[in-house]
DNA sequence: TTGAGACCGGCTACAAGCGT
DNA sequence: ACGCTTGTAGCCGGTCTCAA
């Protein structure tokens, strides 16, 4: 890896004058810095983040976001807000999808101040993380779920977000509901709400789905040929990409919504109103505030009186769009 | 085993050189 | 004399080397 010594002897001019040269500042001449540039260039030169950090003692601050095989909107619309907010307050983020052991290992290698990790609450820290966790000095937060000591955490109430999603049916008048989707604790949020409010359960009305497994797409189909008076006239599907699938399904088959049955999707992201021809009615932690939330957590400083490592919940919302009416 | 000193890469403040 | 360009020294914190 070149460095600007390389390009300093190069160029045949000192460290001061390349490192001027290739930051834009004024006390070098156009033809040396030209030069600088071009030798820059041809010696495939990249700055070290570390070395450039320790110049300017600390001021470049960064938040490190660790999101193993990070895909979909939410992981998408999450990581912009969260640069957002951080940089509000100085700060810069770097992402990395690298499994959580050597993204951590990364990160700290390239002393990022704070990280934020996400993790669902099934992980369990490797000898590896809870290794390199002792170095690290900064603030860390797990989103998602997971428990670490000497950590902040901040978890989303999905179980009340999709219980939300089965009160607001109710409320429409619905008593058959349907769900689609993986045995989490969203699945333990629909059985309540059905539980307490006193809609008809049947086992078969839950579709449990597997991301590696073909789409229950007989199982749906079973459902949605029964007779009237026992078809579901509303369905809670739990994911972004449960919601994929499950258009997929209703296009192939030609249902509509909400003229054949009403639709929840848990994911409060905008695209949500262009799935499907009528905006979706969605359930789940505004990434606004969710991430506003988490940057708190990693960057303020515990209220007198409280412990220094918090654990919150995220407030999830129900926004109510065409695709939940009441049945007919 | 311990401690001192050199080194790493990049930046900044200040000094020096040069041309007009 | 002045302004622009270039060079030098020192700084940062962690790591490595070497001598005591």
């Amino acid at each position: 890896m070149a460095t600007i010594k390389d390009i300093a002897q190069a160029a045949k001019v000192t460290l001061g004058t390349v490192s001027r040269a290739l930051n834009n500042e004024p006390g070098v001449g156009d033809k040396t810095r030209e030069r600088i540039l071009q030798i820059a260039k041809e010696l495939n030169y990249s700055r070290s983040v570390p070395a450039k950090k320790q110049a300017l003692q600390a001021e470049a601050k960064s938040i490190g976001i660790i999101w193993h095989r990070g895909n979909g909107l939410f992981f998408g619309h999450m990581c912009n807000e969260m640069e957002r907010q951080a940089n509000a307050r100085g700060y810069s983020t770097l992402v990395s999808i690298a499994n959580p052991e050597k993204a951590f290992q990364l990160f700290h290698r390239h002393q990022v101040d704070h990280i934020a990790s996400w993790c669902l609450p099934t992980w369990t820290p490797t000898y590896a993380f809870l290794q390199t966790k002792e170095q690290f000095k900064g603030n860390m937060l797990m989103l998602g779920g997971a428990l670490l000591d000497r950590s902040h955490r901040l978890t989303i109430d999905r179980k009340g977000a999709i219980y939300e999603g089965v009160q607001h049916l109710a409320e429409l008048g619905h008593t058959r509901l349907a769900f689609v989707g993986a045995e989490t604790e969203k699945l333990i949020g629909f059985t309540m709400g059905i539980l307490d409010f006193q809609l008809h359960y049947r086992p078969e009305s839950i579709v449990l789905t597997d991301r590696l497994a073909p789409f229950p797409e007989e199982r749906l189909l079973h459902l949605l040929r029964q007779p009237e008076a026992s078809r579901p006239t509303a369905f809670v599907v739990d994911s972004q990409g449960n919601l994929y699938r499950f258009v997929h399904f209703i296009r192939k088959h030609g249902y509509r919504v909400p003229d054949d049955f009403s639709l929840v999707v848990y994911d409060a992201i905008y695209e949500m109103e262009f799935v499907l021809d009528v905006p979706l009615t969605t359930v789940g932690p505004n990434v606004e505030s969710l991430a506003k939330q988490a940057i708190g957590l990693l960057l303020d400083d515990a209220p007198a009186g409280e412990e220094q490592w918090r654990n919150a919940t995220a407030e999830s919302e129900l926004i109510a769009r065409a695709s939940t009416v009441s049945p007919k």
